[in-house]
RNA sequence: GCGCCCAUAGCUCAGCAGGAUAGAGCGUCGGAUUCCUAAUCCGAAGGCCACAGGUUCGAAUCCUGUUGGGCGCACCA
């Protein structure tokens, strides 16, 4: 289209300077218009004073000398609807056949290097399904992106610096205690009362005896903060590994802190008239009985859209999480071109702060997204399931994976656009019924395995398939599987991986259908035992869209199955 | 009070940077199993795309306002 149009230029039937972005060149919503069709003569009449109709009639004659295209025809305002050759799309196929695994890859951000960060939940307890979906999203994200062509680094921030690891540190010296025999009744109000603290307990008495029972906080706080934050490391490393899920780089706020990389980032900025000291308004509202006036460093974020200027330290002298998270986020910044951080939507408000930071701290330069994952609410035979890290009664991310397996936890989270509220029924996700469209999937996969294991033992001698045997309802099943790539691409562009899965479930629905027709007429399965012509082609086409149900699969992170029990 | 997200069939959701008659699953109703896996398929019913304005050849999609729901709102993390 873009040789066409220069065509067009070179031959002054158009301007040189139209805005070429406005073009889109897609397949129509109903089928019966056309393979492709193409609204250039809408968008471009204006700056060629022409009408549309007029200038569509000029770019279809040219569109219509092009060989893979089989007939041009406008329609309403000034569409151009375009059928190609049955070749062209066989060629495709086949295209399909030669990439295998790659096809539907490309190179279009090549040189490009995207950090994502995600999950970066606190070292305080193993991972809940409150972690799951932003798992999730941010792994099939990062290998999309990786799938056309990135360079990506995916990347955990470990929050291991604020008040909560050292509520973790107490947690754990309590149940050091207990491992020596103390008798600690119930966990205070306060600490974390899980379990997964008892072992940490266990190995610090073994360890270090009756050293620190008894002994001022002081003396061990450190020491036992920074084992019980690697053991919970530890737990949520192998949680994750359960989904599948592995990350280049385990950030540590605490490292940050110890290379005072936020005291670089307040020197540049207060350099630059971007930190200042100032009082912060009351919050609004209902104002808290104990606020006071207070005088801190503050960012200036309303000077890039935000609603509030933001303190980077507390009255006490020690970073706000902003302020080293500001530091992080330049730190990122450093050795990729793109940042993108998946945040539970509990965190939406404090998006504009760290993209005015980012935005202030790298002057612009990196393209910055935040990508808010919304709330998953659990339901359990209809009723929600409440949740509560501090009361220990959270249903864990292991427990949902080793009852259902990874594959239909992963692929039940990107059934959704990201920023959608979801509701998790339980039930149906333990029962592994058919509500589940993971097995839609699965099974349509699982039937074009079956089909090659059939054709074999039916020991059918298959010829090279002649493509030009395609017919009509084939034919319709190709150009959908040739939308793969372009589905792919856009998804990428628009960081929703959740496409991948409704492209799948469509493309699994077509091929349903298409099976189907064999039951109502022998002649038109599949595997006809009388004809190894039609044979050889239908299931050269059946492998192909197998070969894309498994490429789509891979890029969530679920396996293909050739068989359901 | 303020900010962010959302509003599409009875229910749960798609709708690909504005395109032609708004789609799917579930549910409801009616069909298809001596047959390659019926865990599937075919058909029917079901819509003022929350409401009101605006932008243009053209709006579910973009802008403004209203209503309704979710999340958040000190130096917490």
């Amino acid at each position: 289209m873009d040789a066409l149009l220069d065509g067009m230029i070179a031959s002054g039937e158009l301007p040189a300077d139209i805005n070429r972005k406005a073009v889109t060149v897609e397949p129509p919503r109903d089928a019966s218009h056309g393979d492709l069709a193409t609204n250039a003569a809408m968008v471009l009449a204006k700056p060629a004073g022409l009408n549309p109709r007029a200038l569509a009639e000029k770019i279809a004659a040219r569109l219509d000398a092009l060989e893979e295209v089989e007939s041009v025809s406008i329609a309403g305002p000034g569409f151009i609807n375009m059928t190609l050759t049955a070749a062209t799309w066989a060629g495709e196929l086949r295209a399909i056949e030669q990439m295998g695994a790659d096809y539907g890859r490309s190179s279009s951000g090549a040189g490009v290097t995207v950090n994502v960060e995600y999950v970066s939940a606190n070292p305080t307890g193993p991972m809940h399904m409150g972690h799951c979906r932003g798992a999730v999203v941010g792994d099939a994200l990062a290998t999309l992106l990786e799938a056309v062509g990135h360079k990506v680094i995916r990347e955990y921030y470990i929050n291991d610096a604020g008040g909560q690891v050292d509520v973790l540190a107490r947690s754990a010296h309590l149940r050091y205690a207990q491992a020596l025999g103390e008798d600690i009744g119930e966990i205070p109000e306060g600490l974390y009362p899980g379990d997964y603290l008892v072992p940490v307990g266990q190995a610090l008495a073994e360890e270090y005896g009756e050293r620190f029972v008894g002994a001022p906080e002081a003396d061990w706080l450190v020491l036992f903060r920074t084992r019980a934050v690697a053991a919970m490391m530890e737990m949520i490393r192998s949680d994750l590994a359960l989904l599948g899920i592995h990350h280049d780089v385990f950030a540590s706020e605490a490292e940050l802190q110890a290379a005072k990389k936020p005291e670089a980032a307040e020197a540049w900025l207060r350099d630059h008239d971007l930190v200042y000291d100032g009082v912060l308004e009351a919050p609004k509202g209902e104002t808290p009985e104990d606020w006071e006036p207070v005088e801190l460093p503050l960012f200036r974020s309303t000077k890039f859209g935000d609603d509030q200027d933001r303190p980077i330290k507390k009255s006490n002298g020690s970073w706000t999480y902003f302020g080293a998270d500001m530091a992080y986020h330049f730190q990122k910044a450093q050795s990729a071109d793109q940042l993108i951080d998946i945040w539970g939507a509990d965190h939406a408000g404090t998006v504009k702060r760290i993209q005015a930071a980012v935005a202030a701290l790298t002057e612009g330069k990196a393209r910055f997204d935040v990508k808010l994952v919304q709330m998953v609410r659990l339901l359990r035979d209809g009723e929600p399931v409440k949740m509560s890290k501090r009361a220990g009664n959270f249903v864990t991310l292991a427990d949902v994976v080793r009852e259902v397996g990874k594959d239909v936890v992963r692929f039940t989270m990107l059934t959704r656009k990201a920023d959608a509220q979801m509701d998790f029924d339980f039930a149906k996700v333990v029962e592994a019924s058919k509500d589940n469209p993971v097995f839609y999937v699965q099974y349509a996969h699982a039937r074009i395995a079956s089909l090659g294991r059939k054709a074999a033992e039916a020991g059918m001698a298959l010829p090279a398939p002649d493509l030009s045997r395609l017919g009509t309802e084939e034919l319709a099943l190709v150009k959908l599987a040739a939308q793969y790539p372009r589905i792919i691409e856009a998804a990428a562009q628009a960081r929703e991986p959740h496409r991948i899965a409704f492209f799948l479930g469509d493309l699994a629905a077509s091929f349903h259908s298409w099976w189907n027709m064999g039951n109502d007429d022998a002649a038109r399965r599949i595997i006809v035992v009388n004809d190894a012509h039609i044979t050889a082609v239908r299931l050269f086409l059946a492998q192909q869209i197998g070969q894309i149900v498994r490429n789509g699969l891979a890029l969530m992170g679920v396996e293909a199955l050739s068989e359901l029990q």
